[in-house]
DNA sequence: CCTTTCTACGTAACCGTTTAACTATTGCGA
DNA sequence: TCGCAATAGTTAAACGGTTACGTAGAAAGG
């Protein structure tokens, strides 16, 4: 009896490298080099050798392989909240380019919570990723030093301080700007801003609103602090939204037109606006921002801005890739256009 | 120069166990038996091995431990659409719970692409993950033979064939037997049934379907074919549900009632009823199921059936750890009651 | 004082792959 | 015929941990 084949009759170990070497009656080093198709063998060994495998259905052992090699092949996405439509079309587009570049990938759920997050990327450095790609929100603490890994950032502030960094994004205070001209362009008087995702989001969300700022000061419009609607942060941005729209209706603060940081904050004021009567997208305006299933479910359908997840996550992955193979990246920063996509909600009927 | 210093000054080794022995003078075995509470070692050697451990950053080397103890403290969560609000929701408390028992997740997106799961689950054998969990869906080929690790479904249909293997999931056609029940008890007299999920789900579809046939073969309701709206399966079951409803109505086949299999379905229902007129809640009452972010967002606010995602991830990691440590599961098919939400799509109001 | 039993380590094998370095055989040109 | 190169392999070390087993020294018991 082979001694590999004892103890534990439940646990039957896989077939390895040195079976297959067994069988086919060459060395290990041989079967290593059939299957990697490196070094020289005869056409007689490799077919030998790659029957036996795949009779045995050898499965190549990955933490064997990444101990020697030293790299893992496997990159981390690390994310606040994949149940958050934006995010998870972003993970899902990054994952598909990276396998396709031959990585897999790492999905990690932070809840934006810096504790577990630092855990996750503790985790990941045992683990030997080559490489993190951070996407959505921010990190407020500075992010834990990540050995000296590649890291790219896609719509998410925060610092690692580490040397190969790239971070790839919209304009977002251009974006706002935008959302904000959008309105006054159907000839809005009276433009709120509202802003109540969660606080996944605030540093970003500063740089958000700062567009609408701009915009008000360069064309001479009062600010009306009354008009500037932020609660505090929860989950459920979409109700909270509606209750915000709600008290400044009934405190008499009127507008017709509304900046939402967010398609669900839009489907919240919109919801809000159609429960009082009011007729959405002819007596007030609203735009909101992701292009996210929130703006196309709704009725009426909500303008928005798309910010195109395919560019930023393409951005990305090149950026990654070009960092995995040594090169320093061409820019730190790399913006990605975006486009405002009106709806029934500025354009009426 | 220490031989392990030379080589490429970029990629500087990370700290192993090696090291800290060196430093701490004793060997690699004392090194490990600290680290992991094992075997016996004076306090003194304890606190020097710690602190010189701490000072130099160690983390272990996940690749070598699972290597030599052929473990990976690791789960695969196979699901077919994380973007999905519901599935997502299964895998954030799946993966929450099970980092609780001491397990990693790895989280793979599946897209209902039978030859993708399968490539997943050779890499995931490759990765040596100790158990897989199938959350949602359906899987159609038979799933290939996943050496022998412990397997979980929850909400999910097919089978591995694999010796240890527990299924949890809701009585599904229960579940929309009493949304059938919940529609005739507030007085409807001709009660639609639209399903327009993706493909994803037609297996499991195809049970859910069973308890509304039931309901009327039982109450002696005759069935009308032009009733059951049953559209192409796409993504956008929203928009198709909404189209598949304006033609029912347009081509004169009245309804008081409709059976959503899924608040998306529903959602595009109401917003169809809502474009016509049509006074959801008392002309035309609607439920759907998930109890998702969908039937709250909406306005008027759809009434659902709780499917419990709390119970489902609960009984399903508890089959896994039970499987994972051995025992032979107390039950194959676990049934996770459900519950029926009356919102105002069915109350009215 | 001798034997036994602990305590506190050290030694070395092992997990499955890759790969540098080496060997043996063959072919071929000069 | 000799030398050289190419082909087709083999051997053994290395990756970074864990752990069975060995052992030196101290304490304890008779």
């Amino acid at each position: 009896m082979d001694a590999r084949d004892e103890g534990n009759p439940m646990a039957k170990r896989a077939v390895s490298i040195y079976d297959i070497a067994k069988l086919a009656g060459v060395s290990t080093a041989t079967v290593s080099n059939v299957l990697n198709k490196k070094g020289s063998y005869s056409q007689k060994t490799r077919d030998l050798v790659l029957r036996i495998a795949r009779e045995q259905g050898y499965v190549a052992n990955f933490a064997a392989k990444s101990l020697r090699e030293s790299s893992t092949k496997t990159i981390a996405l690390l994310t606040p909240d994949v149940s958050n439509d934006f995010f998870s079309t972003l993970v899902l587009k990054v994952e598909r380019l990276l396998r396709a570049a031959g990585y897999s990938s790492y999905i990690c759920n932070t809840g934006n919570d810096n504790e577990r997050e630092d855990e996750y990327v503790r985790g990941l450095i045992s683990k030997q990723v080559d490489g993190i790609v951070y996407i959505g929100g921010t990190t407020h603490a500075p992010v834990q030093a990540v050995a000296d890994l590649p890291v790219v950032h896609i719509d998410h502030t925060g610092t690692t301080g580490v040397a190969r960094e790239v971070y790839v994004g919209n304009d977002m205070p251009q974006l706002s700007y935008d959302m904000t001209a959008t309105l006054f362009a159907h000839g809005c008087k009276r433009v709120a801003l509202a802003s109540v995702s969660a606080s996944l989001y605030r540093t970003e969300e500063h740089d958000q609103a700062a567009g609408y700022y701009r915009y008000l000061s360069e064309h001479g419009v009062r600010l009306d602090k009354n008009l500037v609607l932020e609660g505090p942060h929860r989950q459920t941005s979409l109700v909270e939204a509606a209750q915000l729209v709600g008290e400044c209706l009934d405190a008499g603060y009127g507008f017709d037109g509304v900046v939402a940081l967010g398609d669900r904050v839009a489907l919240g004021v919109v919801n809000a606006l159609k429960e009082r009567g009011i007729a959405v997208g002819t007596d007030v305006r609203v735009i909101g921002m992701d292009d996210s299933i929130y703006s196309r479910i709704s009725s009426p359908a909500i303008s928005t801005v798309r910010r195109n997840t395919g560019q930023l996550a393409k951005k990305g992955v090149e950026a990654l890739l070009a960092l995995l193979a040594g090169n320093k990246p061409v820019q730190t920063h790399v913006v990605v256009p975006h486009e405002v996509i009106e709806r029934a909600t500025t354009l009426g009927a």
